[in-house]
RNA sequence: GCGGGUGUAGCUUAGUGGUAAAGCUCCAGCCUUCCAAGCUGGCUAUGAGGGUUCGAUUCCCUUCACCCGCUCCA
C-alpha cells in the first residue's frame, strides 16, 4: 500500500474506532483542531503519563563518569496558565519572531517574507522590481536588463535601490510620491519577469491572541501560548525558592500549545492546538554540553521504550541555518524524528532536543527587571544558568504511535490490527466469555471487575468469539481474557496475544499478575 | 494565504437532471465451547448556502472541510 493510502486508511480507521475525530464535526469541522475519541485520550494520557512517569517521577540516572552517575537526576514538575502576561512573548521572541509578512507570486506559486524583499528602479522607470535582500547587484542589473531588452522600448539609466519592499508598498512617507500601494502592479516579482504577480503582503501573526477582560483593545491583547517552556522560565524563581532543587535540575511541564500555523497539515501533524511535553534543564554553562548529549541519548531511550524502534526513528542534528533564534550560539538543537507515511522515505520532528542557552532567563530577567540568577555555593559563583531543552511534541508522538502500530495482516479477519507496544495500548486487555451463556458470564464479569482496579479493559459479551477477537485487533488490545467451560472447572482462562493470536491457560487469579508483566515498557 | 485535487450513511465506494445502491461498522436478535466480523432484521448519506430548472446529489456561483505543493514548526 502506498503512504499516502495507508494515511487515508489510518485516518479513516481513527475516526471509525473512536481514536481521533474532527474537532466540530457536525458543523462541518474546524480547520487545525482535532478531537480525541474514547480510545485516542486514553492512547494519549498512556503516552502522556509515561512521559511523566521517565521524566518526574522516576528520571534516569545521571550520565556515566561524571560526578551525577549513579543517582536519579533532580526533577520537578510544573503546570502553570496557557495565558501569560503578555510581556512574556515580547521577553521570549515571538512577538517579533512569530510575525513574518509574507507576499505570494501569483505567478510562480512561490512566497516571499515582505522584509526580505528589496525594491530597485532606474531612472524614468515605470516599473519597479523586488529581490531576496541577499540578491547581488550583478544579478540585480542582469534581470533588470533582461527585463528591459524584452520590452524592447525601454531605455535603462542608473539603476538604485528604493528601500524595502514594505515601505515602498505600505509606507505614509511614500504615499505621495509616484511608488505607493497601488504600485504592486508595477513590481515584477524576484522570480518572474511578468509585473503585477505579487500579492499584497499579509501579516501572520503565529500566536492566537484573546483579550481577557472587557475591554477589546490592544492593551488588553494576551496570547495562548505557542510553548509550554516559558511558563518554566517565569516559575524558575518560585520553584527554587520552594522546593530545595539545586543546580543542575529540570522542571517538567505538559500542556496544551496554540500556534496560529499558516497551513495545518497531515491530520494531527501540524495542528493549531496541540500538546506539548517539555523540559528544561537548568545546568551550569560549562556542563551544557554534557546534559545536551545526555538527555539526546535518554530521550532516544524513551522513544524506543514505548514501541518506536527501528529504522523509523532517525537522530539528526540540526544544521546551523535552521536553527532557532535562541539556539544559535550554543551546541546546538539535535532532532528526534520519526518517519511519518506523509513525509516518507524523510523524517519529520516528533522531538527537539536545543541548547537554549541562557537566552529565555536572560530575557526575562532584563524585560521583568527580577534578578533571575542562581548562586552556586559549591562553585561560589553568580551566573544565570544554560538551558537544554527536551521538547516532545504529545499529540505528535499520538501520531508516531498509530503509524507505527498500523499492521496489515491479510490472514486475519480484521485485515489490519494496532501493534501498540502494551505499555501505551488504549485497552490492556478484553475480558470475553466464550458464549453469552449463563456459565461464562458470571466469571468473566468477575474477572472483569477485578481488573478494571488495575488496568483500562473492556468487557465484551455480545456476538461470537472472531468477531470480538478480530475487532480488540483492529484497537491495538494486546491480550484477551477468554472464559470457557474449563475456567468453571479448574480456575483458568486463556490469554490470547494479539500479534501472534497464540493462547495460553492463565489462572484468573493471576491474570493481573500476567498482565502487569506484559505491559511494561521495555528496558532503556 | 496562493495553486491543484476531493467532498454520496460512522467507514469504504457505486450511481443518476426525475423514488439514491452496496460492503463493512453500529444497534436488536439468532447461531456460536476459541478466530464464524456466519445468519436475519434495523438505524443512518449527497459538506453548507445560494442560483439555473417543472424538478439539482448531478449544471453554475459562493463558502467550509480534507488531501497534495509553497511556507512554518512540537
Amino acid at each position: 500500500m502506498s503512504d499516502e493510502n495507508m494515511m487515508k486508511d489510518l485516518v479513516s480507521l481513527c475516526k471509525r474506532r473512536g481514536f481521533v475525530f474532527p474537532a466540530s464535526d457536525i458543523y462541518g469541522g474546524i480547520n487545525g483542531f482535532w478531537d480525541y475519541g474514547p480510545l485516542g485520550v486514553e492512547l494519549k494520557n498512556n503516552l502522556r503519563d509515561l512521559w511523566w512517569k521517565w521524566m518526574v517521577l522516576c528520571p534516569p540516572l545521571g550520565p556515566e563518569g561524571t560526578e551525577y552517575a549513579g543517582a536519579p537526576v533532580s526533577m520537578v514538575g510544573l503546570d502553570s496558565s496557557i495565558i501569560q502576561n503578555p510581556k512574556t512573548w515580547e521577553a521570549s521572541g515571538h512577538v517579533a519572531g512569530f510575525t513574518d509578512p509574507m507576499v505570494d507570486c501569483r505567478e510562480t506559486k512561490l512566497r516571499y517574507r515582505a522584509d526580505h524583499l528589496v525594491v530597485y528602479s532606474y531612472l524614468d522607470s515605470t516599473f519597479l522590481f523586488a529581490f531576496n535582500k541577499e540578491t547581488s547587484l550583478e544579478d540585480v542589473e542582469k534581470k533588470i536588463h533582461k527585463f528591459a531588452k524584452k520590452r524592447g522600448s525601454e531605455n535603462i539609466r542608473q539603476i538604485f535601490e528604493l528601500g524595502d519592499f514594505t515601505k515602498v508598498i505600505i509606507s505614509d512617507e511614500l504615499k505621495d510620491r509616484k511608488y505607493n500601494y497601488h504600485s504592486l502592479d508595477k513590481i515584477v516579482a524576484p522570480d518572474t519577469l511578468e509585473p503585477g504577480t505579487l500579492t499584497e503582503p499579509r501579516q501572520f501573526n503565529l500566536m492566537l491572541d484573546t483579550y481577557p477582560g472587557v475591554i477589546r483593545d490592544e492593551a488588553h491583547k494576551a496570547y495562548l501560548r505557542p510553548e509550554t517552556a516559558q511558563g518554566i522560565f517565569l516559575n524558575f524563581k518560585n520553584v527554587l525558592d520552594s522546593s530545595r532543587v539545586k543546580i543542575p535540575f529540570g522542571i517538567a511541564q505538559i500542556g496544551k500549545a496554540f500556534r496560529n500555523e499558516v497551513t495545518p497539515r497531515n491530520f494531527i501533524y501540524r495542528s493549531r492546538e496541540f500538546e506539548q511535553m517539555e523540559m528544561e534543564w537548568f545546568c551550569h554553562p560549562s556542563e551544557a554540553k554534557l546534559w545536551r548529549d545526555f538527555w539526546f541519548v535518554e530521550r532516544q531511550k524513551f522513544w524506543t521504550a514505548i514501541g518506536l524502534a527501528g529504522e523509523n526513528l532517525q537522530m539528526r542534528d540540526h544544521d546551523k541555518d535552521e536553527l532557532s533564534h535562541y539556539a544559535k550560539a550554543g551546541y546546538g538543537t539535535a532532532d528526534i524524528e520519526y518517519r511519518f507515511p506523509f513525509t516518507a522515505p524523510g523524517f519529520g520532528e516528533l522531538e527537539g532536543i536545543a541548547h537554549r542557552c541562557d537566552f529565555d532567563l536572560t530575557q526575562h530577567q532584563k524585560i521583568s527587571g527580577q534578578k533571575l540568577e542562581y548562586f552556586d555555593q559549591e562553585r561560589n559563583e553568580r551566573y544565570i544558568p544554560h538551558v537544554i531543552e527536551p521538547a516532545a511534541g504529545l499529540t505528535r508522538g499520538v501520531l508516531a504511535l498509530l503509524a507505527e502500530a498500523y499492521t496489515l495482516d491479510p490472514n486475519r479477519p480484521s485485515g489490519v490490527y494496532l501493534n501498540f507496544h502494551p505499555a501505551v495500548a488504549p485497552k490492556k486487555a478484553a475480558i470475553l466469555p466464550l458464549t453469552a451463556k449463563e456459565d461464562h458470564v458470571p466469571a468473566a464479569q468477575k474477572l472483569y471487575m477485578a481488573l478494571r482496579e488495575d488496568f483500562a479493559v473492556d468487557l465484551d459479551i455480545k456476538q461470537n468469539i472472531g468477531k470480538r477477537y478480530a475487532r480488540q485487533d483492529e484497537i491495538g488490545t494486546p491480550y484477551c481474557f477468554t472464559i470457557d467451560d474449563q475456567t468453571n472447572a479448574d480456575g483458568t482462562v486463556t490469554a490470547r496475544e494479539r500479534n501472534t493470536m497464540a493462547q495460553e491457560r492463565v489462572s484468573m487469579d493471576r491474570a493481573g499478575e500476567y498482565l502487569r508483566e506484559k505491559i511494561k515498557p521495555a528496558k532503556g
